[in-house]
DNA sequence: GCAAAAGTGTTACCGGTACACCCATGC
DNA sequence: GCATGGGTGTACCGGTAACACTTTTGC
């Protein structure tokens, strides 16, 4: 049985990212105040998060956060940056919605941050009573975030291109069956660069761990696509080691 | 002025790499406990590291560690994880050292982890009242060491491996000027795997960052070597994204 | 003159890149 | 039969890997 006493300094954030077979998306909170007539005071968004309890391990808690917001079980889940500055709150609308919470934790915190990755189609987010909703990732600089939410969402985004260019991730983000123009979109989304056809389908070709099946795409009205697997077991046994440079 | 109040569950460990030409190093400060009788009840190693206060960067506040341990300006540091386990602290020794110290942090703590790269030419440790000392990177399998800081140390090394793999660094861990024969070393000891010398010239002679420079070697008793210098600036302006795979 | 490390050239292979056309299906 | 995305081959180039000998200096 866990306590349910937080440590008071501690929280963390989830950069939950999705991916819709077009393009790459940030799952977001929205955040509204509203005064005693009604009118809206503030209206932003946030990440998800959560402070943590003290008898309760970091990782396990951003697995509870995501379990608890997607229903998921088994999400893909990384710790990527710890954000310690002193000027994390706004002390405009920030400090305001605290005062508003009246949660006391008004002080110093600390939070670590963890980006997820989760295939669109198996979130039938369960919105409970928050409005959660999926923001492309081209629209966050425009868009209104609470705290320091859009730096936390913009090292999120530099951490998962920098993870991709060390392993294969992102697989995560598709079908369990996919094809390979799903496969290219979802690394043009996240890289941000075009890729060519032809080359990017030979590269895959010679990577053991992305394994043809004999199933092909249904009710389409062109050509259907192979469909394709990717194998962590076969990645596992085959990896190597990039040298430097 | 800093407050002198600090976070009670947060703490920062520094995992300090240093090269001294041959191999690769980590610096480990001594913990040793005695009883009544003078006996050793304790003798192992531990990371540098200390709590921040509450108006203190996270950030900074490791840089103040580093800065206080070496007497040195413009450290090169990176934060790399955040332990947050609750099992962090062994029952046993790191338990007794707690009541020793009496220090009242015996709670749950959860510690950023940066790692820094100094050379060791420049550090003249001050080892003030504590027993400060290098320990090649080879001989950590089979050092004892206090709570989870040798889980620290290979994740900060795991860091640091695949950071080289991204990015152009560890030139903090060589004198300002330094031959091929160093850098190769280096990049050795850092991988853990040899290089081959005439690929590894000709590949360094392509990169713009680093610069040849018209001194030599000098006092050493066969042919002089050739100076270079790392150049961040032609680094930063000439830098290529790689794509994935 | 000898020990010790510096420095260099060639070849074979592989992977990356650039590029344009035919194919299977639904309607 | 046409629109839609699926799927492929070839030529060139640059990078990587494997390999052994000559050069410069201090002593």
């Amino acid at each position: 049985m866990l306590s349910h006493k937080i440590l008071p300094n501690i929280s963390i954030d989830c950069v939950i990212f999705g991916f819709d077979s077009e393009k790459l998306n940030v799952l977001l909170v929205e955040r509204e105040l509203l005064d005693e007539k009604g009118n809206v005071i503030i209206k932003d968004y946030t990440l998800t998060g959560y402070h943590i309890l003290e008898d309760e391990d970091l990782n396990n808690s951003a697995y509870n956060i995501l379990k608890n917001l997607t229903g998921l079980d088994n999400i893909y889940l990384e710790q990527f940056y710890t954000f310690g500055s002193i000027d994390r709150i706004d002390e405009g609308k920030d400090r305001l919605w605290q005062q508003h919470l009246n949660l006391g934790f008004s002080e110093r915190i600390i939070s670590v941050g963890y980006y997820s990755l989760i295939n669109n189609d198996k979130v039938a987010v369960s919105s409970k009573d928050r409005k959660i909703q999926w923001f492309p990732i081209d629209s966050i600089p425009l868009l209104d975030m609470a705290f320091d939410h859009k730096q936390i969402f913009y090292k999120a985004l530099d951490a998962l291109q920098n993870k991709m260019k060390l392993e294969p991730i992102g697989f995560e983000l598709l079908p369990d069956k996919f094809t390979l123009t799903q496969l290219q979109k979802l690394f043009e989304s996240l890289s941000g660069l075009p890729i060519e056809k032809r080359n990017f389908r030979k590269k895959i070709a010679k990577l053991p761990y992305i394994v043809p099946l004999k199933e092909k795409q249904k009710g389409v009205s062109h050509k259907p696509a192979q469909l394709f697997l990717f194998s962590r077991e076969v990645y596992e046994k085959t990896r190597k080691e990039k040298s430097f440079f």
